[in-house]
RNA sequence: CGGGGCGUGGCGCAGUCCGGUUAGCGCACGGCGUUUGGGACGCCGGUGUCGGAGGUUCAAAUCCUCUCGCCCCGACCA
C-alpha cells in the first residue's frame, strides 16, 4: 500500500494548511490527550492530557483562592422543575438536557435533569443559606463535570460531557455583582495569558450571544491557529434574575427584605482545545511551560557499547538535578526506540525542551538544548552541564514568553477593519480572522449576518476608547464597537 | 431530521463490479539478534464470527432483502 513512502512521511502529521480539522483531531489523539469513547459525542482524557488539565485546574484555583472564593461541591441530578424556574434559562438550555426519567426500576415521579450548569441548584441552596447581610457575600466555586446534548462534537472544544469550573457568588448590591463579574473575568484573561500564553481579546457578549438567564455576559476570545475564534471563558452578571426565580433574599440594615444579586463564570476543558490549536504547529502539539506536564525531556544518545553507560549516568544525573530544583522533567531512556524517533515523539507530544546527550557531549562536560518553539538546529544551542539548571529555568520562561508572542503577533496580524458590508464579506472569505467593526444593527441584523456569512459577534470589546464612527451595516452613527469572527 | 460516504486482524486499507483454493498488504504488537547525534534493520511469530440477520447457490467478503452502527455536509452550542 505505502511502498515508496518513507516511515517519516507516513508518520507526518496533516499540515494545518491543508486540513486543520484532521490536524487537530490527529495531534490530540496521537499526543495521547484524549481519544474517543464508545458513547458518541464524549471522550476520554487520557492521563497527559489529564496532567495538562490538573496544571490549568491548579493554576486557576490559586487563582480563585487569592480572590477570596471557596470550593464547594453540588449534586450532579437537578429536579426538572428547578431549571424551568427562570424563563430564559429554560429556553437556552432545554433542547440539550438529558433527562433521567427512570430510577431503580422505577419511573420518577419528577424526571431529573443531569446539570448543564448549576445556577438552578446552588440558588436553591443559597436561599437557604443567605438570610442577612451579614451572610454575603457568598464566594463559590466548584469543580465538577456537566452534560449537554450536543449534536455536533469534537474532543475538548464540544463534548456532550465536559470538566469545568463554575463560580456562584451573591452580592448585597449590583455594584459589587458587576465588579466580581468583571474581575473573574481579569482573573481568566491572567490565566490564558501568562499560564496558557493566549493572547485574549476581552469584552462583552451581544445580547444574542449571551447566558441564557444573564443580565450581562463578558469572555474572554482567543484566536487559534486557523483564525476563527474561541469563547475560552465566560463570566456573568446574573442581576436578580436567578434570586427572584429562587427567592434569595436577605435583610438589609434597615431590616428590609432584598434580593440578592448574583453573577456565575467558567472555564472548561476546552481550554485546552484553546491550547492545542493557539501554539501547535505541524510537527504537533507546543505547550507552553508553565502548564506542560512534561517541561523537559532527556534523550540520551549512544552508539558504541562502551558509551552506553557513561552517557546514562550523566542523563540521570542530569535528570535527578532537575527535577530537585523543582523543573517536570522525564528521562527517556528506552532502548527499543532511536533518538530520531524520540525527537519526533515528543515534538509531537509538545514538551517546550528538550537535553540530548551523548557521548561527545559527556566527553565535553556539556548537553545540547532543543527548543520546540524554534524548530531545527536553529533551536539547538550547547549548554555547559554545570550551568544546566539555571539555563534550563530561564530557557522555559523565555520559551513561555515566545509562545505569547508569537500567538499576539499572529492574533494581530489576523484583526482587520472593515468600513462596509461588501469589504466585511470580503475580508471574511479571503483572510478570516477577527473583524472589528462599528456595529449598531438590532439582534435581527445579527442573526442576518450570521446566517449570511457564518461570522458572529464575538464580543464589543473593552479596548474601545469611545470615539464615534458608521456602523458598517446600517450606516449609522455610533460609538459601540463590535468583533465579528468565525467562532467554534 | 434532509443530502453524501463507509463498515474486512488493534489501526489504515486491498479484495466486492464479474461468486470459486488456505481472505491479503502496510503499520502496530510479541521473541531473538544487529542497531541508536532527526521517525533503524533482519529473521521468526500471534491476531479475523469480512457490522448483524435472513435469503439465492454445489459454493457468498463478493449477489438479493432487511437491519444496526459510524463519519462528513446543512438547523442549536462552554
Amino acid at each position: 500500500m505505502n511502498r515508496g513512502v518513507t516511515m517519516a512521511e507516513q508518520r507526518k502529521l496533516p499540515s494545518r494548511q491543508e486540513n486543520y480539522s484532521e490536524w487537530y483531531n490527529q495531534v490530540v489523539l496521537r499526543a495521547e490527550l484524549a481519544d474517543y469513547s464508545p458513547v458518541r459525542g464524549c471522550m476520554v482524557i487520557r492521563p497527559y492530557g489529564y496532567a495538562l488539565w490538573e496544571n490549568i485546574r491548579d493554576a486557576l484555583d490559586r487563582r480563585f483562592k487569592a480572590t477570596g472564593h471557596v470550593n464547594a461541591y453540588f449534586p450532579l441530578f437537578i429536579p426538572m422543575s428547578f431549571i424551568e424556574k427562570e424563563k430564559e434559562h429554560v429556553e437556552g438550555f432545554a433542547p440539550e438536557l438529558a433527562v433521567v426519567t427512570h430510577g431503580g426500576g422505577k419511573k420518577l415521579e419528577e424526571p431529573l435533569v443531569v446539570r448543564p450548569t448549576s445556577e438552578t441548584i446552588i440558588g436553591h441552596m443559597y436561599a437557604k443559606w443567605i438570610k442577612s447581610y451579614r451572610d454575603l457575600p457568598v464566594l463559590i466555586n466548584q469543580w465538577a463535570n456537566v452534560v449537554r446534548w450536543e449534536l455536533r462534537t469534537r474532543l475538548f472544544l464540544r463534548t456532550m460531557e465536559f470538566l469545568w469550573q463554575e463560580g456562584h457568588t451573591a452580592h448585597a448590591t449590583a455594584e459589587e455583582a458587576e465588579e466580581e463579574a468583571r474581575r473573574m473575568l481579569d482573573v481568566y484573561e491572567d490565566f490564558l495569558q501568562n499560564d496558557a500564553a493566549i493572547p485574549v481579546v476581552k469584552g462583552q457578549k451581544s445580547n444574542i450571544e449571551k447566558f441564557a438567564g444573564a443580565l450581562r455576559s463578558y469572555t474572554v476570545e482567543a484566536m487559534m491557529g486557523n483564525t476563527w475564534a474561541l469563547q475560552s471563558g465566560t463570566s456573568h452578571n446574573l442581576g436578580q434574575n436567578f434570586a427572584k426565580a429562587f427567592n434569595i433574599r436577605y435583610l438589609d440594615r434597615n431590616n428590609e427584605l432584598q434580593y440578592v444579586w448574583t453573577t456565575s463564570w467558567g472555564m472548561s476543558t476546552r481550554v485546552v482545545g484553546a491550547v492545542v490549536m493557539v501554539h501547535g504547529d505541524d510537527q504537533g502539539l507546543r505547550l507552553p511551560p508553565r502548564l506542560a506536564p512534561i517541561q523537559v525531556v532527556v534523550v540520551p544518545i549512544w552508539r558504541k557499547d562502551a558509551d552506553k553507560s557513561p552517557v546514562l549516568d550523566a542523563a540521570y544525573n542530569l535528570t535527578r538535578a532537575l527535577r530537585e530544583a523543582g523543573v517536570r522533567v522525564h528521562l527517556d531512556d528506552r532502548e527499543e526506540h532511536t533518538p530520531g524517533f524520540k525527537f519526533n515523539e515528543w515534538e509531537l507530544r509538545g514538551v517546550p525542551l528538550r537535553v540530548e546527550i551523548g557521548p561527545r557531549d559527556v566527553e565535553n562536560r556539556q548537553v545540547v538544548l532543543a527548543r520546540r518553539d524554534i524548530p531545527g538546529k536553529a533551536g539547538k544551542s550547547a549548554v555547559p552541564m554545570d550551568e544546566i539548571v539555571p539555563r534550563v529555568q530561564e530557557m522555559l520562561e523565555t520559551i513561555q514568553q515566545s509562545l505569547f508572542d508569537q500567538a499576539k503577533a499572529f492574533m494581530e496580524a489576523n484583526t482587520h477593519t472593515v468600513q462596509t458590508y461588501e469589504e466585511f464579506k470580503e475580508v471574511l472569505a479571503t483572510r478570516g480572522g477577527f473583524i472589528r467593526v462599528y456595529w449598531a444593527g438590532s439582534d435581527e441584523d445579527e442573526i442576518r449576518i450570521k446566517e449570511e456569512t457564518k461570522a458572529t459577534i464575538r464580543c464589543y470589546p473593552f479596548d474601545h476608547d469611545g470615539s464615534e464612527g458608521t456602523c458598517f451595516y446600517t450606516g449609522k452613527k455610533t460609538n459601540r464597537v463590535a468583533i465579528f469572527a468565525r467562532a467554534y
